[in-house]
DNA sequence: GAGTGGTCTAGACCACTGA
DNA sequence: CAGTGGTCTAGACCACTCG
């Protein structure tokens, strides 16, 4: 792999030499890269398996044990998934066992039902300055806004505001949002080609506002969970900004810390 | 190790069939059990380096390989802290690196600040029935009751009530809370030879009442985040239940999904 | 230089899946 | 049954730390 002699054990410590002053890469972190290239060019997309471990070391010239360390990095982070006996698979958002895989909010009592979606707004428009900054977009390019509603037994607990940039979301609609079975970030995936990999949120209280009481059927002045998530990609590049008001009466967010 | 025959590969797996019909547990697995019972046992404190890999792999009679996967898994729980060179440790609280390992507030601005504790009150009491259930204790076992105030720059941030089983915190005092330097993790770890290794929380937003508001030196009726962790031990034994309210005005509670 | 963890290989065998 | 990932071993060598 990488320009590596063909010859065996010795050989994989020599790209050190190779170059001026570089860092110090172990080859499963080398592999781990070109992996993600070709995930990233959706050489496999989510769903499919990825080639054997076997096929992949022979492939890069390295042994399966390196192999697997770096698709065992890959799993840890989410980007894959293994399973025994039929193979390794892209990860992906639009499996059902994985909904809501970046919705912490839970309710009080347990058990986790079913959400109702209803989408209010999805427009086209020119970038806030601060929604393109936290986009790394320029000033004035265009991003899709999507506002929405999550209901749980008929009760709406969360209001959402979504921004995306305009190049990757093109022909997204307020239709093709309500027809989609999933979630969300299913349809991103499949009808945009964007992944998205981890994201961080940002968490506050604040006075629910006019229009978030209404929305929410809440009193003005209620506290709510703000929650502003920044999604990433491939390469920790942005691609969504949200900005989430949630009703913790009787829902929590729920957080695990070690 | 464990009832294994000292010879070599193919006896790993025989002990499926030493037993009745127990669940398959490959190698690794028991010897992360039996280093975690060292764990447990105090047979290595806080802070201390483990024995070296070579060693423990001579002593459980498996492969260094073996070991290095077990401890490697430890690594990632936070339990063990790998340093190459040196050698590997346990895991603890009480070092300035990981200060507020477990505090996920953090200044809108982005520099993180030393806080400045205050405390108001320590006092043991019985156990009220839902502190009681949480911490696993039988109704009128008392609980060590703490309650203090994080600063950050002077201003009043953090409003922590704090209950600990009052069996394993014996002689708990507010003095020595404040004369501690460090986290009060630390201090448990050192003094009460308790190691918080998990968390869970639940995140909700509160209106401040009239006592909160005070302390944190905010109007009644602000919006504040509650947080409510349970804090477990080996074993997933819970050993805190801490109610927190934070001032998310130029803070937020910050965390990475992936 | 000795001792530690970190990387890499090669090969054996086990557990699981699906045709 | 063949093919996949999962476990385990043995041995070599590299990178880092410290005396």
């Amino acid at each position: 792999m990488v320009a590596s002699p063909p010859s065996s054990n010795p050989a994989a410590h020599a790209r050190l030499a190779d170059l001026d002053a570089p860092a110090f890469s172990p080859l499963y972190q080398q592999i781990k890269t070109l992996i993600v290239r070709s995930l990233q060019a959706a050489e496999w997309k989510p769903g499919e398996a990825i080639p054997s471990e076997i096929e992949l070391a022979s492939r890069f010239k390295v042994s399966q044990g390196t192999v697997r360390k770096a698709i065992d990095e890959l799993a840890t982070e989410n980007l894959l998934v293994r399973r025994q006996g039929k193979g390794t698979f892209v990860a992906t958002h639009a499996e059902q066992n994985v909904q809501f895989r970046f919705l912490r909010l839970t309710p009080d009592g347990g058990e986790a039902a079913g959400a109702q979606r209803r989408f209010i707004d999805c427009r086209r428009l020119r970038a806030p300055s601060d929604i393109a900054r936290a986009l790394n977009l320029k000033p004035g390019d265009t991003v899709v806004q999507v506002r929405r509603v999550l209901s749980f037994r008929g009760s709406p607990v969360v209001l959402d505001d979504i921004w995306l940039p305009g190049q990757l979301f093109k022909g997204l609609t307020a239709e093709k949002l309500s027809e989609y079975r999933g979630p969300m970030y299913g349809l991103f995936e499949t009808e945009f080609g964007v992944r998205m990999i981890r994201a961080e949120e940002k968490i506050r209280a604040v006075a629910a506002d006019d229009g978030a009481a209404q929305l929410l059927d809440i009193a003005m002045g209620t506290a709510l969970l703000s929650v502003e998530r920044l999604s990433l990609t491939y390469d920790d590049k942005p691609v969504e900004l949200r900005r989430g008001l949630y009703n913790t009466m009787s829902h929590h967010y729920r957080n695990e810390l070690s």
